[in-house]
DNA sequence: TTCAGAAAATGAAGCGATTCAAATACCCTA
DNA sequence: TAGGGTATTTGAATCGCTTCATTTTCTGAA
């Protein structure tokens, strides 16, 4: 814009530079920026300009080193390569971005060792405040206690308890979810497929499951045959089917999560069985491939934008409001999505007519 | 530990307080930190000792103050939900955890206003440097001198030509190796499908495409059906096919991305046609699925970790040496994998024989 | 025992912004 | 035109840490 723009890629201009340039003092271009309103329209103006001129972008380190709360707050994650996480991530990034934060992700790859280095080096930086998806195997809630105690911390995907603020997702609700849905759908020998059970989450999708039958008036060691397979993508799944094929087919599967179910119908369709018409299959997540699959599948879909917009708020309520904060735990249920997997009378959906051209 | 231990939880610890626990200097606090070896070894200890009891963090906003360089480096993806942004992100952060940096992820989201935003803001935290996956819809790499001058900067999955160190994927490579490799399997009239050719990288891999037909004495303009889809999703495949199949079918199909040619695969699946028998099927990024798609699908992988590692190691270069730095540009070759889609000879393979285990 | 030189420890001066008590400027009334 | 009150502006002190010129302590040779 002005003839001195380019100046701004110079050296690195500070509030005193501005000062100068501007004529006043450094106290009033502090002013101008945080507090508009105590300093005099004209000179607001000129220091404006100046801070225009020379480009002038204030220190943030500084800032808070003053006393200002950051605007930066930490996300530590088990996974950056989770389309569970990242769409947490990317909720979270949403619902604070208007208050002019930014999200600082962090990757703990569910080690402790690194989780807790992690929470220090967020300490270090002052940030104000942290989402964190913990790395501990088991409700050792109480270990938390170590955290730095002027950090907020919002707990994600796990229940807190009454030490901590948190925002989780009811997966034994979710597992009660599907086996009632199968249930409702007459199917009575149901097998759950689930990854190793010293995972948290499918641990409980299992307990689910198996509530649900027993609500039901079943038996579940009887009717439900638990497969755990040791990891938790495609060929996992494939495995699971040629462990049940060696027993009585179940009438419906139940899957911990939905890479498990592709597999599940992968292997299924090797051993010439349908699906719906010989087995019914629910996956978890209802992540996008889930609705486009050979057979869209049935799915417990995670109220994941939920997820992350509360655990948002509920970090910045914590981080405000510094006095008398009272912890909160946040628990959200899972939703249940009926597709062709279990259901016949599903239509598949045509593809939608939009725009293409084609040049031959 | 100590019994002091628990104190660390109390309110924040700051170098004069373990300088008054020790009975020594700030200074010597400070060395004991930074300078291990300038300060004796008795003294040393009981330093050491004093930060334990007392759970001293220092403040780093303090110490980028005083011209440390900051531990942070920041990353600026389209999108954070990508596998593609996901996998490098996780690639940077492997290969800079080491050195003690923390990747700081921002979502620009495509938008340059928002781009610039996080820039700036980026710069106020001063961090260390930035990886910009750049928003610039073609090469308008000149728009980034504005950027400030003492933040380094690495462009990804960009050529930022001379004026910025970069790296990047060769998109045109990688559409002429998925031709020629259909060339070379007998196919003559092709089908490229691709998203929006206002996508630099579906461009560049349509450019492809059409040079190694023109390098095998083939017309383009006459053998080779370009088809452009508004979306970028299964869906978008799907209507792809429908295009296609009012004209002559072609013998085999590329495309842009692996979502794509799923979508595309379903397409032909429902209009009674077989791959690779009827057509042969090429995608582009080689994610996850593609190997454990009902027919594994042939694909273009990207060197997602190679550019990771690259940009972060080309970032602390250019951040560390700052007197004479020179501008330098990766750029990486993708990588042809065959999959039965294109070649029926490939063997499917059979799940893993990993654990698992069933309880009746 | 003395003393030069090396080693270790000290503590005040910044880093760049914010704050706040104190100093000025401004406005209006008497 | 003086006086009192409000509106602005000023600039030194401060945040927590690092640096570095000094001071103090230690060594070992003379």
């Amino acid at each position: 814009m002005s003839k001195a723009a380019d100046s701004s890629a110079r050296a690195s201009v500070k509030i005193r530079d501005v000062a100068a340039f501007a004529d006043v003092s450094t106290g009033t271009v502090s002013n101008t920026i945080n507090h508009p309103e105590r300093v005099h329209p004209r000179t607001r103006l000129l220091v404006e300009q100046a801070i225009r001129e020379l480009g002038f972008v204030p220190n943030q380190q500084a800032r808070v080193l003053t006393g200002a709360v950051s605007n930066v707050i930490g996300l530590v994650v088990l996974d950056v390569e989770s389309p569970f996480y990242m769409g947490a991530a990317h909720a979270v990034e949403r619902s604070v971005r208007d208050s002019g934060l930014v999200v600082m992700l962090c990757n703990s790859e569910g080690e402790i060792v690194r989780e807790s280095a992690l929470l220090s080096m967020l300490a270090a930086q002052h940030v104000r405040g942290v989402l964190l998806a913990p790395a501990t195997p088991e409700e050792h809630a109480d270990r938390y206690v170590n955290l730095p105690q002027d950090l907020p911390v919002v707990l994600l995907d796990f229940d807190g308890g009454a030490t901590h603020c948190s925002v989780s997702v009811d997966n034994v609700a979710g597992g009660a979810l599907a086996v009632r849905h199968l249930l409702d759908l007459g199917h009575q020998r149901i097998a759950y497929v689930g990854g190793s059970l010293s995972l948290r989450q499918f641990a409980q999708r299992a307990a689910g499951a198996r509530q649900a039958m027993a609500d039901a008036g079943l038996d579940p060691e009887e009717m439900l045959t638990e497969v755990s397979v040791s990891g938790l993508g495609i060929r996992d799944g494939q495995r699971a089917v040629e462990l049940l094929l060696e027993g009585t087919l179940p009438e419906a599967i139940f899957c911990g999560n939905d890479m498990l179910a592709f597999g599940v119908y992968r292997g299924l369709v090797n051993a010439g069985l349908r699906v719906p018409e010989d087995v019914a299959l629910v996956g978890y997540d209802d992540i996008d491939f889930a609705k486009n699959w050979v057979v869209p599948l049935t799915s417990i879909r995670q109220p994941i934008d939920d997820l992350g917009h509360q655990a948002a708020q509920l970090l910045l309520d914590h981080s405000s409001r510094d006095s008398s904060h009272v912890h909160r735990q946040v628990i959200l249920k899972p939703e249940l999505v009926v597709r062709r997997s279990t259901d016949r009378r599903v239509e598949p959906r045509r593809p939608g007519s939009a725009g293409g051209t084609v040049k031959r």
